[in-house]
DNA sequence: CGGTATCCCGAGGGATACTG
DNA sequence: CAGTATCCCTCGGGATACCG
């Protein structure tokens, strides 16, 4: 009942009359697992909690200003927690939070979705490109 | 087998040494779920086919000129057919491709998955902001 | 009807340097 | 270690006008 026809009609709801977009329930998700960076660290938070220069070391290519910025919106959002260790020098670590683990599930159905597609679309692609240049 | 577990194991393959990021499995999927309009295209094409204007409708404040880019982008990858009727004036239908549903699937729980969470993560949000006012 | 072409602005995000 | 601060530049995407 929560099933891909009771959403459609949910999604139909999106359309009718003045709805608000602003305030879309879908966008708050998909704004964060459009960014850039959001999913990546949410995976690797799902594989284990991690720390500041691990979450670093594990995401290629992010730059500290990109992951600081990353992780305060995904706390701000609930998805994860900031537990600070008063140690010296300090250690931050950012872990997984209930609401966190609700969407890393479909995301990780979408990026399995995405490997196993990954060739086709490749294909898809190329032969578009193909077709475009005979024209 | 080709659950979390697996996934997982398969992103721990991105980190090891010199991964190529603009290869990406994920990026394919991630960068078309993640821009302004591909998911609710999508979205809508799953409840049916439908014409530009039909889509230009079904989708509120979508400009002709970003709706046509995105309906390329997600035929160029082949998530979408476009198949012209040589009426007049002429008519243009746009329907799923295979690859097309295949992407919908976990779209369609990532939505539900918004829905579910949106009064969480507003609440989420609104409680940290507050703390940040008070600083 | 189903698009293109052009202009333009603000946000996303990289590079680099500094700090408690 | 775990961030901030600053600069700067690309590019997503809105507005508008035109076309077959």
């Amino acid at each position: 009942m929560s099933g891909p026809t009771a959403l459609l009609a949910t999604f139909a709801e999106w359309q009718t009359a003045d709805f608000d977009i602003s305030n879309c329930p879908a966008r708050d998700v998909l704004d964060r697992v459009g960014d850039k960076w959001s999913s990546l660290v949410l995976l690797t938070l799902a594989a284990s909690s991690q720390r500041f220069s691990g979450l670093n070391r594990a995401v290629p290519d992010i730059s500290k200003r990109m992951l600081t910025q990353t992780l305060r919106n995904l706390e701000r959002d609930g998805f994860i927690t900031r537990h600070v260790f008063p140690t010296k020098p300090p250690s931050v670590e950012y872990r997984l939070a209930p609401l966190g683990h609700s969407v890393v599930e479909p995301l990780v159905l979408l990026v399995g979705c995405a490997q196993a597609n990954h060739a086709a679309i490749r294909e898809a692609r190329d032969r578009f490109d193909a077709d475009a240049q005979n024209s």
